[in-house]
DNA sequence: CTATCTATATGTATATTACATATAGATAAT
DNA sequence: ATTATCTATATGTAATATACATATAGATAG
């Protein structure tokens, strides 16, 4: 029941916010991959899998590859359209390492943040 | 040296998103309070404990109150300015409990990176 | 030759946060 | 006394990320 009752108005639940650019980094640090391809990739890291948004994915790729931290190249002599191909730079590396220290520090304060809801409910149902 | 090298230009690492909502439903449902002291206690989950920005806090607070997730009295006799005390409603109780159930599920998310990075680092040293 | 699949891209609206600034009553200091 | 500081709440504006809608086009299947 919980989870998707708030989703219109106020306060909808929802996706965790900022984590589609260290994931795109980590996909294409294991291997050079395509947009396309990535979009399904990232289920993995639990965005939505059957029915991903390309406009945010390639708009992120681009923006990364504006910074230096993707580089691309026009593959060719494959089959259907043309793809475009990222890799990950050493900067881009260095960006996702800065992201690896930041998202634990971040899941650090969600535990706090559970520790206390864990305690919070244990005392309302004592009374 | 990693974690705040990126804070300009692309890319800077900085807080999780979407977390003062839950945050503050969370300290009022452990108590009733004002914006003030509730800037103070929110250094609990990581947030700034010097300098915080009263601005987004009481923004914050109005929102959820025009919600009814939470609802306010000016508080008499006290010393100092009026203090318009939060305290949370069943409608934000249950707000919560769903903001609970989505952390969880984010946290998962997360892990999962912070798994297949230690991975790709172990991977990359024995290269 | 038309429809569908693969692949990339832009336009616009909404939401959250950061930073700057404004207001005002209460209290402390000179 | 009157000035400065502390407590307390509030608004204006800009930056950023995402969602949703839509556009484009080559390749392939019916």
């Amino acid at each position: 029941m919980h989870g998707h009752q708030h989703e219109h108005g106020c306060c909808h639940g929802g996706r965790p916010e900022r984590f589609l650019e260290p994931c795109l980094l980590l996909l294409l640090a294991q291997q050079p991959d395509h947009g396309y391809t990535l979009m399904e990739r990232l289920g993995v890291y639990g965005f939505p899998a059957e029915r991903p948004d390309p406009g945010t994915i390639y708009r992120m790729l681009r923006k990364l590859e504006q910074f230096g931290m993707i580089r691309s190249s026009w593959q060719e002599g494959a089959s259907g359209p043309a793809k475009r191909v990222y890799e990950i730079t050493e900067d881009g590396k260095s960006l996702l390492a800065s992201w690896n220290d930041m998202l634990k520090r971040n899941v650090e304060r969600v535990h706090q943040f559970l520790r206390d809801y864990e305690a919070f409910t244990v005392k309302e149902h004592t009374l």
